[in-house]
DNA sequence: TTAAAATGTTAGCATTATAAAACATTTTAA
DNA sequence: TTAAAATGTTTTATAATGCTAACATTTTAA
């Protein structure tokens, strides 16, 4: 059940979910425009995605994903955010920075340390939240 | 003066510097099977890093590194350890899969991630030790 | 409504990374 | 010391990604 995409499929899928958000569709060229990419290598990938069932995707019409791609593409959203979140906020790295490491770092972060980090980040959000205004308890 | 190597060849560096402190000589046979690929596919790799200068490789002989190449191979290794001891003693992710990740890491944090990394460990570590043993200061 | 512009597609090439198979050299052990 | 085993190299092939250039379709605006 575990079918890997590769890190380059992974960021179309993103592109089109933000796109599709942003704009409500997503066309070949504002995919290839976000991603610094010639037409004709989003069209190769468009079909790869489309024969492994990520996305729809008709001659000339609009790209869509299929709930499996949106299902990637929001593991890779939450992904992206929580690595952000951490690299800008706890961290301190400027938000360029941080933006472009997440990126890189959402496509290869294993599920049991993004589970570990998302606890980290919780515990570090409270001891803020108790360090800016309370006591310690206890 | 910022020449990027890809994150094979810069797996095949450290691997060339691990099995020289551990064998005191890398051989061809030793790289693949550390790295899990083919003699020929290490010799190509080795071509290309001995026409970039990062190692010296004689057609039958030893594989040696540069003084670039072994620049190169401990900052990925000063990396590896930097992250794989965060993942493990900061964020309890265990040792097999903290490496595993570690090792993809490596080769995509930025020198700004890196530094904060740094700052950030070395206070989570005083903590640490204040924690342990003594109330906090002030 | 039609010609130009914009957009999308296909074909052919380049690069990177790897493998398989054939071949070459070196090492080992009988 | 020499034949087999181990190791190293080259050649050829494949897969993933992206490019350019040529071509096709759709949209726009005169």
């Amino acid at each position: 059940m575990k079918e890997k995409l590769s890190e380059s499929l992974e960021n179309y899928l993103e592109t089109i979910a933000f796109l599709k958000r942003e704009n409500k569709i997503a066309r070949v060229k504002d995919i290839s425009k976000m991603m610094g990419v010639k037409n004709s290598s989003v069209n190769i990938a468009l079909n790869v995605l489309s024969e492994r069932g990520y996305v729809i995707h008709e001659r000339y019409g609009y790209v869509d994903l299929t709930d499996k791609g949106q299902i990637i593409a929001d593991d890779i959203q939450k992904k992206e955010d929580l690595l952000f979140s951490f690299l800008h906020n706890v961290l301190g790295v400027e938000k360029e920075i941080a933006l472009k490491d997440a990126c890189k770092m959402e496509h290869t972060i294993s599920d049991e340390t993004l589970a570990k980090l998302i606890y980290f980040v919780g515990r570090i959000d409270k001891m803020n939240l108790k360090e800016s205004g309370k006591r310690k308890n206890k």
